[in-house]
DNA sequence: CTGTTAGCGCGTTCAT
DNA sequence: ATGAACGCGCTAACAG
């Protein structure tokens, strides 16, 4: 049972008697010149075999395989499973195969990756992992970003500026200074932010963007009240522990992405701390599981699912113009931010 | 800068001044039988040309690749991503590809999706989403994994019984039997049970262990509160809506699934049914994020990450051995579901 | 230990 | 429109 051979168009063009060429113009070429009845037959064949294109072989031949490489920080993170749906779902639609990678936050990991799937000549790469501070290594990514894409690959960057390839860009300080402007327009001043991991690109421009932003509206944050961590649940629940140690100075806290934000809510409710009663809080990115979560959290939302999507058709496109699309959060007010 | 045509083996052959040959040995060759000089020269060559192995090319000489199919039916629900991400940190482990591919709860797409994968000579196929009851689908499914298995691939079922193939069991008639019996411990017996879609088998199972369970501890479950719905967090929301036209039959909602519970959870709260005041609620799964809901919710634990690990290790072992492991799921009696 | 050579399965000229 | 033959990049005998 373990030893079969699987079936090769060579059988199948025995099968049908006509030469390997023809079944291979039959079943997968582009261009349907041939006869309709030995296209039956050859069909009829493939079926009978049990055919299935090997699409390896396919790539060889072609030189490139009909396949999409995805490279995420976390598959199990709200923020990228839901990029990541948006992505399989535009694939679906032109049958494409989807490889996924897990770079778990590690620059090394990411190049590692990156270098492996360079091997598999993907059509395309599309990183939405965020930058991390790492000279060397983002040197050594962009050298190989840039051999697979000399070498005709197509490179989609997420979220990560300043990479010349065709970027989706989110306007992280913007959305974060927008969020400012309205929450101190509520009456908060007393600020505590929790600011992930600074080498990481997107925490630290949702920083730059809240501080700005509560500047303009002339609000200072103090700046030993941004306190650093992971840019993870678990990152934003232990933040949430030291704001505790001086909530009297504190009204509101910011983290800079949801999943901080809601295990921040956690500690603050183990603390019997009332949310929004006696702190504020609020998060960014909307991701999906807000909506099941009390009190409903105030954040900027990122259409996700369409950026995935919008991702991969990016990644499929013909056109070798550098693109470069910005997609802006909408601050969504609601009740963890109540008017003071 | 668009045309360049990839360093091959041969280029880097001849750059070091070796045979085509001895140049495979030095980098992609298992066993080391290459005098160190050559290899040096080898590898400094490969490096200095930008080498990156073509593996469609290695898959086809092979015959096989180096890489496992993961199919999910969802990959946005925490389910799935939790399941994914200990299969990609599995993977990483062993430097194995995974590629992922996405059902929608569709059998006929899961079926052209089995298909496609058997094309990719991948190692093993995962197939991690729930029966859907379609005859026909499921008899060609059938035919198409026992023919990949018999060209050599490795059938991974999760959660899925009854194919001839290793099986990652899910006990869910067990668990939503053990699951009521420890509610009505707490005192509860007017029953109402959000049972997904009949025509999924995962969600059949868990309903007929919790009328059994609950049976056997002497609470009848009145057949017209059970709701049918989707195994989504929607589905849950949109089920909690018709059981609250009932509320007066009620003392406890068991959902078959977390997400479903926690949309029901949001679904009552909107109606402002307090959870558990007025009404009591269980799930089954214990994804993550329910350390974020309050009040915490009583569910039955699955190992999630350690299943997908599993999973990738039993897809990857070289014993032909049909494996047939069941996991059980432990009861964690929490806030939504206190003694009565 | 190294080099030569024959495949792996498929797409695609180039004749016919 | 069809078939024969070559090439894609790589691994694995087989000889030396």
């Amino acid at each position: 049972m373990t030893g079969r051979r699987p079936a090769t168009l060579q059988d199948v063009a025995d099968a049908a008697g006509v030469s390997l060429a023809t079944a291979s113009r039959a079943l997968n070429g582009g261009t349907r010149r041939v006869k309709d009845e030995y296209r039956e037959r050859v069909e009829a064949a493939a079926d009978r075999l049990g055919y299935s294109v090997n699409s390896s072989a396919q790539s060889v031949a072609l030189g490139r395989a009909r396949s999409i490489a995805l490279v995420v920080s976390d598959i199990a993170d709200p923020y990228f499973s839901q990029l990541a749906s948006g992505a399989f779902r535009a694939a679906a639609r032109d049958r494409l195969v989807v490889t996924l990678a897990m770079t778990e936050w590690d620059p090394a990991r990411e190049l590692d990756i990156v270098r492996e799937l360079r091997g598999q000549r993907h059509r395309a790469i599309i990183l939405s992992g965020s930058r991390v501070d790492d000279e060397d290594a983002a040197e050594r990514l962009l050298a190989e970003l840039l051999a697979f894409e000399s070498e005709g690959g197509r490179v989609i960057v997420l979220g990560r500026p300043g990479l010349p390839f065709a970027t989706l860009e989110i306007d992280n300080a913007g959305g974060a200074a927008e969020l400012a402007r309205r929450l101190s327009g509520l009456g908060y001043e007393r600020i505590a932010v929790l600011g992930g991991p600074a080498r990481l690109d997107a925490a630290r421009s949702r920083v730059g963007g809240l501080v700005t932003g509560f500047a303009a509206a002339g609000v200072a944050v103090d700046p030993s009240l941004v306190v650093e961590s992971d840019f993870t649940r678990d990152g934003g629940y232990a933040a949430a522990g030291e704001v505790l140690e001086r909530i009297a100075d504190v009204d509101l806290v910011v983290a800079v992405n949801d999943v901080m934000a809601v295990g921040a809510m956690t500690r603050l409710r183990e603390a019997g701390v009332a949310v929004p009663g006696d702190l504020a809080v609020a998060g960014f990115d909307d991701i999906a599981m807000l909506r099941d979560v009390a009190p409903s959290l105030t954040t900027v939302r990122l259409p996700l699912e369409d950026m995935g999507e919008r991702a991969l058709v990016l990644a499929t496109v013909e056109g070798r113009d550098p693109v470069r699309e910005v997609v802006s959060g909408e601050v969504v007010l609601r009740d963890s931010t109540p008017s003071r």
